[in-house]
DNA sequence: ACCTGAACACCGTTCAAGT
DNA sequence: ACCTGAACACCGTTCAAGT
């Protein structure tokens, strides 16, 4: 589990038996696809949901209270996908110098929204729907966590406000990102994004690094 | 008016007498009391909306075809601050350096947007009830069609895509100050905020000058 | 232990009736 | 021309009854 949710979104029980755990399951994938669809035409309803997955409401409200649970739920569970490509991209670049370590970043994130890039779009969709301050919160924390010594790891720089500048550096590639993808992201603008993107935050890093006493 | 609406935004009909214009006015800053109230407890309602313009609900339907058109009306009449912001910006900007160019635009759109801090961040809750592509992608659109010859008058300095820039200035420029403002700043982060925005923008704009041949 | 689906409360939207 | 508010359709959520 990436974080403990906020006691109002935890999922109602967890499921004892297997046939449960298919039941849960088919629900999470039933909302993606609604989802997806709901684009289109159709609006995410619970009933909708239960009906692609093949199960009645009443099921639906056993494992999840209430409706932005069971988003909550699916956003939580694609932010774990983001959140671990930025893990990796940490571990890989430590101790290097500070624009190898700003590519492995910028590139590992942008490569991790856009790999999904439907559902990408969807959760935006989703984290609209939803207040989710909290589950946001504890990512861009963690993140900015992995940042702070990640960045005093770099061989050929130093950095005044550790802090301020992980703090900058999130607000700025996760704002960035999403300001291109939130609407439908032609070729063009990806590929121009992903030009663009690491000149952005090396450009940044740059300004603020100070050349390291050797 | 701020750009043409999406025919399915509009408002039902314009009020003709000057009763329904105060009528227009009320219901209008009604939803905007009602959307900072709705932060604390209660949800954002049509039936709320017309008690605390102390009208009908009937009447609200009378000028707005639903609801959407109703947020969309008050979004659309707070964009017009920033967009008027950024386009005063750009006048007193032409000609002179890149990096006086860039300093004009952050500070002036961060200021439109902090200057009404409150509203914005009502507004982005707005923006998220609704369908806003049609809307913001407008204001995007004439905002790159501002800063394109703008950048080009920059006296020192020349840049190669001129179209590309713009839209990634765009991006970066709002997508950053979003992601800090969208949840509650603290005076500390609004204050990182001032500091570092003109450098991430002036970073980027030195990684893509090319000296001008004088 | 798990599932069903009719029933309830609430909200967006309409429209016949009023001034 | 403008306003009212009861009425309707739809959706989130519950719970007594089933396996």
């Amino acid at each position: 589990m990436l974080t403990a949710a906020p006691e109002a979104l935890k999922p109602r029980k967890a499921p004892l038996q297997a046939r449960s755990e298919v039941t849960v399951a088919a629900i999470l994938e039933a909302t993606i696809q609604v989802l997806l669809a709901a684009g289109s035409s159709e609006r995410l309803t619970t009933t909708r949901v239960a009906e692609r997955a093949g199960v009645s409401v009443g099921t639906v409200y056993q494992y999840f209270p209430h409706k932005r649970a069971l988003l909550y739920a699916v956003l939580e569970q694609h932010l774990q996908v983001v959140t671990d490509a930025v893990d990796a991209a940490c571990a890989r670049a430590r101790g290097k110098t500070f624009a190898e370590i700003s590519d492995e970043l910028t590139l590992s994130y942008l490569a991790a929204k856009t790999s999904r890039i439907e559902a990408s779009q969807a959760l935006y969709l989703v984290a609209r729907e939803l207040d989710t301050g909290d589950l946001l919160g504890s990512v861009h924390q963690r993140m900015r966590d992995a940042l702070v010594p990640l960045f005093a790891s770099a061989s050929d720089a130093e950095f005044d406000d550790l802090t301020g500048l992980s703090f900058t550096f999130r607000a700025m590639l996760a704002g960035t990102v999403r300001a291109v993808l939130e609407r439908g992201a032609d070729r063009d603008r990806l590929e121009l994004l992903q030009n663009e993107l690491p000149v952005i935050c090396r450009a940044y890093l740059t300004a603020r690094a100070q050349p390291k006493a050797a």
